[in-house]
DNA sequence: GGGAGCATGTAACGGGTTACATGATTGG
DNA sequence: CCAATCATGTAACCCGTTACATGCTCCC
């Protein structure tokens, strides 16, 4: 951890509702690293994007302005080298406490799912049965990289007691993958089954 | 079906690319039927929203016109009283051909999965366990619901022998939200486990 | 009478992405 | 030397939502 930050107070008022974005970014804070915005981007990369998913760093460079202007977040430049500058955010206690709220009291969002390949299935009819197949087959193929990579996230975690959520979380991931996976596999047993007949 | 229908060739150039819920409304059309905006927000409600995602009224709407404007499909006033004015669409073939090869050949993009709860599970070191705990349980209740909708839906499905390739994907469904069913019941443990320990 | 369903649309807004611009450092 | 990584940011664009507006019919 760096030395005491200093950022203007530039206090705005705080809008009635942020976007999940936001929690996201200020949850990867909370752990209480000071970090930059590249540095969230690629920790979002390494563990979000499995279970949420890995905003573009422009925008996390967005929502970190946001959230300083409503005095979640502190920021100051740290030179790093004689001319290099990046900026370290950290989370303030009124950061922290909104993030509480959010985590324990707003209404959760149900699960966004939009799944290509159940689309494309979907549309069988307009395309011939190995085209389908080679489609599933590929998104199994994904499903496994998936369920390797959030093993390896999940070894990580394992790694910091702090950390000990985000494992619990990880192994919901491997298990959601593993399921992924085993679905693709029942649904080509399913387009076997129906070329069959 | 109605009658042959009267709508103006007006062609736009196509554009490179359309957005996936334009292919999913477009492939509404493709089962054969001449719907009405309305009816498709109906019937993507009852079906697509199990893997993909409903698109807002006011979208199915626009993505019509622009769909029209290509040529992909074509419209006519169909006046069901005196005074009433519904307009129904119907692919055309133009329009069959450029989503099946749509179906075939464009890259399939990565599943999308936002899923609220477990990002809040992730930030958990700032929730009390039993809070967490009824997060998970809220997301079991509705993962038991999600699956009877959509055991339902494969039911209506089962009954139109042009709905197998629907039916498949909504037997894959089933199994998906037994799976995020499951899912939860796992994350219940895991996290009882972390309270003993 | 009034609410729910049928039916279509417009406008404003915000969220999020890609592309672009800049520039320094590190390592093959 | 050149590519990759570090590091930050702007601008254009589009996707998609909510809110609003309109009006009819059916049924309690």
């Amino acid at each position: 951890m760096a030395n005491p930050p200093t950022s203007p107070p530039r206090s705005k008022t705080v809008p009635k509702s942020l976007p999940a974005t936001a929690w996201a970014v200020l949850g990867l804070l909370s752990f209480g690293r000071d970090l930059t915005g590249y540095d969230l981007k690629k920790w979002a990369d390494a563990s979000l994007r499995f279970f949420y998913w890995s905003p573009a760093i422009s925008q996390i460079y967005g929502e970190l302005r946001r959230l300083e202007s409503i005095g979640y977040v502190e920021s100051w430049a740290a030179p790093q080298d004689e001319l290099r500058n990046k900026r370290l955010y950290r989370i303030t206690p009124l950061g922290r406490d909104a993030l509480t709220t959010w985590v324990r009291d707003s209404p959760v969002e149900p699960p966004v799912l939009k799944h290509g390949v159940a689309l494309r299935i979907w549309l069988g009819h307009l395309a011939d049965p190995a085209a389908l197949r080679e489609i599933v087959a590929a998104h199994r193929e994904y499903a496994v990289e998936m369920l390797a990579a959030v093993s390896e996230a999940r070894r990580t975690a394992a790694t910091n007691p702090d950390w000990t959520y985000p494992e619990v979380v990880e192994r919901w991931g491997e298990r959601y993958w593993a399921a992924e996976r085993d679905l693709a596999d029942a649904m080509l047993r399913d387009l076997d089954e129906l070329d069959l007949t």
